[in-house]
DNA sequence: GATGAATGAGAATTCATTCAT
DNA sequence: TATGAATGAATTCTCATTCAT
């Protein structure tokens, strides 16, 4: 790599990072895009170099999270032994649950904000698309005796991860209806009824 | 009451009819307090006497219709007989379904916006309240055999409307990951073991 | 007249003047909104509040000034005694000539900027079109013995001022073919010999 | 011509034809310096190795492509024979307005942009000066009776051409006052009239 | 010569809010 | 109460120009 590539990742890195920080600090509404390049340390006009706006930075902002929340709670996961599919969905539901309740700007940031989407929409990254199918190929799993298609298994799992999230986001952040310790035996035992 | 008692109501009904309208016609980020008051056939002046501003307006429209919503579904659910509060309860989520498939716009305005907050937060208004928590009671039911505590029952249920939300969002505006039609039988299958 | 209209009229008066000065000192493309307002003493919205663009006040102003000039040259015309239509257009154009070498800065402006547009175009101001459409007919006269008729007349004015308002430009502004006082005579009896 | 001059003159002239295709398409205040050399398919440096910025680049095209008409009109022109230069010169004007007719963007171009200043100022290509002259002075031709001197006549053709010019303009472009056909007749008459 | 990433001043425009009428 | 002209801070976005490679 060249420096001036090499210089071109660093710059769009920086904005990146200093997006982030000022989209879970203060809002989306409220950042603007001279914020985000004076965090950054780089002119306005280098913004422009890489995102069309604040909107579609943000857009890959959390389409790249939502990723790396999901995969890193799939290498969790991946190593360990279960007795049967639900037992490995738990886990991996279990591990998102305590990563979002240490990581509450994130979750904030996720929330009501394309949020999951990419677990179901077209992401333009092609890589991120095969490994998530890969991901829901394996925790689901190639036992014979599943209880359900691998169609249906992928649509109940949409639905568990929704669910997840707002039963997160309004325990965590809002401690609505109960906090988080308590709601999530009950989420916890939601999702098992849903995976009998 | 005095007839400019009655002006003062029209003028107000008139700003919340222009509001909804534009809100759910641009979408919230593209509707100016001008925008309104023009729609509404008032002075940019009026609408301060009336609101805060426009994000404490959609609040407000976004509480009532979606009380609005949840009492319509009751009142229709009350009336029939049910075998159990299960079935009661699907009923429930069935009606409110098949409102939100012929109502996107509304839809879209709840989804990600407070959305069901009204179930959990302190909303303002004591008889909007009190009414919710009747409502939650009824669809309890009395019987003794109930599976759940009244507390346990309000929170899954507090889940459910959450998983029914996102659902419709997604596979209604979206269809993704299936359309409704697809994933209605899977969603009320899903709420079915949960109330198990 | 209301206390709130005499402010209005003021107001968009003090944005016209102050435009028509920065046009004239530095060039419409030097000009911005925020020089006509700080000159002018208002706030920049209210620049909004009366023109589109500063091009859109530009073009008024053009009219504006274009019309006043034609005006003031037919005013002065048409009370004097003319031998027949000739003596009379030639006066007419003498003393536009005049004007424009005492006022270089509307010569500026006006030239190579829908100029004379306001002759040809339909204005949106119903009272410029009347009262030009009334000059032209008065300066063609009723004589009997005019050697053209008036549709040829017309087309012939417009080719008349056309090219007066090219001569002056160059000759007063830079001096070339040679000084307005050299090419004046010139361009007199150029247009003497088109109304032969 | 080496190698490395050949393709240094490759650039400047893509660069011309870019800027002029994108002169023509968009108008010269919707150029910008990157849409020229992203057209050109060189680099945006690359732009002021050549020219100082699109104003300076924009005075030559016209200069270059104003000459080039007054060049094919005089070498059509000076092929025939002619009884007088009075037709002479309407020829050459006949020609010219038939070319701005079937040559719409060129007209748009030249129209109010230095236009024929190339026939009044001094321009630097010494060669181009040189020619203007000896064309004029062909089209003055050599005969005893010409009724102007010449400068008398080089100071009428600046006017015939400036006349022409703004005709063709709004004639041809706005179809004001009239379209080019029924304009063409009056202007030559005009032309004929003046040259008297 | 050629490149194109980076710059940053500055232009256009918006809009919530105020307040005199 | 109701009005709507006026405000001006705030924001987005552009683009000519530079300069290290």
């Amino acid at each position: 790599m060249s420096k001036i590539d090499g210089n071109k990742e660093k710059k769009e890195r920086a904005i990146y990072s200093a997006a982030y920080k000022l989209f879970t600090e203060i809002g989306i509404n409220n950042v603007t895009v001279s914020n985000i390049t004076k965090q950054a340390g780089v002119a306005k006009g280098t913004f422009y170099l890489y995102f069309k706006d604040k909107y579609s930075l943000m857009d890959k902002i959390i389409v790249k999270k939502s990723f790396e929340l999901l995969l890193e709670a799939y290498n969790i996961t991946k190593d360990k032994e279960f007795y049967d599919y639900n037992e490995r969905v738990i886990f991996f539901i279990d591990f998102i649950v305590d990563s979002l309740k240490e990581n509450r700007v994130l979750l904030k940031l996720l929330h009501k904000n394309l949020s999951w989407g990419m677990f179901n929409q077209a992401v333009d990254n092609k890589m991120i698309t095969k490994i998530i199918n890969e991901l829901i190929h394996e925790l689901y799993g190639d036992k014979i005796d599943n209880k359900m298609s691998e169609l249906n298994f992928y649509r109940t799992l949409f639905m568990i991860i929704e669910l997840t999230s707002s039963v997160c986001y309004h325990s965590i952040i809002e401690e609505k209806p109960a906090k988080i310790d308590e709601m999530k035996p009950l989420l916890l035992n939601v999702i098992k009824k849903i995976l009998l």
